[in-house]
DNA sequence: TACTGAATTGCAATCGATTGCAATGGCGAC
DNA sequence: GTCGCCATTGCAATCGATTGCAATTCAGTA
């Protein structure tokens, strides 16, 4: 304790060690008490007209900025939200799909339009329920967690004892949290229906159906061959993780013992290059031998070869409309699962016409 | 004002509205005082042990949070490092490119690991100053700001303003703030030499020299070719800017009006890819017309065809790097710019030896 | 001159925690 | 029996803001 509080306006020789400026040191320069500074800042019509002027500006002039923790502590309100990324603890693998990280840029952007502030954090995959932990501890009203991943149940539990929660991801039977997510049954079964246009009829399906986004596009993937009169074949399933690190020798080897296939509906565009790299390895060319369709529609779709044909996710307008939802929670609406619309962006990985 | 606190452990039948539970409330319950409570969660060898153990299990049995905005406030302490990624204001794009976000994924771990809180944001890149708001609201105790962009000028203000300030980019000539980097001169001299030891001699730079880390790696690739007797060519320089939307059309037309090149050095993996894109569509091959080679070493440069020889920069560690250089500031070390070492990573874009 | 009311301004309580210091109570020693 | 010490515990001030209410000033009016 005892710590000497040397005047801010006049740093003393010795130590530069800066004490932030506060309210008291305006009151006292301006020569009026804390009491109307703070109203004076705030705009208050109770205080002279002329005296808020110069409170104003005299703050403005030495660079005065109020100390948002006492100010938050005092109105009892709170402008962050926390933004969660769930980690595979078990590999160790932090989360590298740019699919995720641009949610989260996307995020960023709709926090800062509405004057949010964005505690950025990760959890592990396994423990989605820590999440709460930002909101208990105050740091945050609400949550915005990045996917489901294997734990429903837990955001369920989490639901239920209304934490202010909305989670990337697909909409689920028994489902009490709020989610936001393209619709994933359409993706899968535009890809799909696509690929059975070209005239494909032995199409795989790359990604871990235990995830609910996966598992609802190969609903759709399923779908779209009932319509063609087919059935999925197992063997044509891959579960394949988004890491690219794990899912590299799993779809290679894929690859090199399953030929029999002529197309392949991918749950990401990373998974969607992996298997175009280990397609080429095995000696089969994209589109002619097997046609590819990615998921996502990251930047990168467009720069490869051949370019990738995928289902476009909504990554720019995702942002807002997980904060809207977040927000119209905290107003106390009841604010059910949204889906937004996707579509097929075609390019050569599997075009619109076999060259 | 006048919000009738309902006891919470009592939830009265109306309103399930639940106040957050708070020390005085444990107080209540455990039947001692406020202070005590206090000391005891905190582990103070002042209170009984049998006390001090009654008190943590009621708070954990609870599920009691302690509120952190008091708890700083108090203790004039602070746990939240503010993020902050520039962004074009003018051509209004996010960063997108992959190795930012990287980046910024890194810095999350470990400021995780190491108990801290990242606040991300934004912020013009014309206006990096406005980057400090974090500190001088007390929101964060400092700022890692992730890239120097064009305003060099405007951080070595910021510095000198002493904002606690670590800067993810290369080091420059009369720089007062702490930067951490990858050695960009070396990165410049490998890339180049390799293109050089291939026997290439028409080697093409595209990235922009108006940004310090490019300015380094163009020195390096200067120094490369002088090094073999050549001097840089302006035609074969491309001011290319990261943001691919940008990119695309000057990478394009550059490509198709300028063909007296045989090698290129990339100053992005994005850039790199969008190079070979240009290049397949004026006809020519990579590596057999023209060699490349990529920087950053992102996930995506292995799995493109061909397989991208590029420089590698450590982003797993320079989160860690970055934090400690800021940690290390606050403790207050005067801590000198960092630079990391990079190495090139051989694939098929520039392989070891020419097909 | 005394009174009324409006316009300003300041005092002091408050938000939820931490902590120096005082108060309490039990115990052994003289 | 009294004193003093130690182990516990609680009181109250504090962090930096906000705001209800009281206090002050001053002009206008009777």
């Amino acid at each position: 304790m005892a710590k000497s509080k040397s005047s801010p306006q006049a740093p003393e020789g010795g130590a530069t060690e800066q004490r932030r400026l506060q309210m008291v040191d305006i009151a006292r320069l301006a020569g009026v008490s804390v009491s109307t500074v703070s109203r004076a800042l705030n705009g208050s019509e109770l205080v002279n007209a002329e005296t808020r002027q110069r409170v104003a500006e005299l703050a403005r002039s030495l660079n005065y900025s109020i100390n948002f923790g006492a100010r938050n502590l005092r109105l009892q309100e709170n402008k962050t939200v926390a933004v969660v990324v769930p980690f595979d603890a078990k590999s160790r693998q932090h989360i590298s799909d740019p699919f995720f990280l641009s949610i989260v840029g996307s995020i960023a952007d709709a926090l800062t339009d509405r004057g949010y502030d964005m505690l950025l954090s990760r959890v592990d995959a396994e423990h989605l329920d820590l999440a709460s932990h930002w909101f208990d501890s105050g740091k945050a009203i609400g949550v915005i967690l990045i996917g489901q991943w294997r734990h429903h149940d837990q955001l369920n539990e989490m639901a239920a004892r209304k934490l202010p929660l909305v989670v990337w991801g697909g909409e689920m039977p028994q489902q009490l949290y709020c989610s936001v997510g393209g619709d994933n049954v359409l993706g899968g079964l535009l890809a799909t229906r696509h690929l059975l246009t070209l005239g494909r009829k032995r199409i795989a399906f790359i990604g871990d159906a235990q995830l609910p986004e996966v598992w609802l596009r190969r609903q759709g993937y399923v779908q779209a061959l009932s319509e063609a009169g087919l059935q999925a074949d197992p063997a044509l399933e891959l579960a394949a993780p988004f890491e690219p690190s794990v899912a590299t020798a799993i779809v290679r080897d894929f690859c090199v013992a399953q030929r029999d296939f002529d197309a392949v509906v991918c749950c990401s565009d990373v998974l969607a290059l992996l298997t175009m790299q280990a397609l080429r390895n095995v000696g089969r060319s994209v589109p002619r031998d097997v046609a590819l369709v990615g998921y996502d529609d990251m930047p990168l779709a467009a720069y490869c070869d051949p370019p990738l044909t995928t289902v476009h996710q909504p990554v720019a307008e995702a942002g807002a409309e997980l904060v809207e939802a977040l927000l119209g929670q905290l107003r106390g609406e009841r604010a059910g699962p949204r889906t937004m619309p996707v579509y097929l962006k075609l390019r050569q990985s599997a075009p619109d016409v076999l060259p």
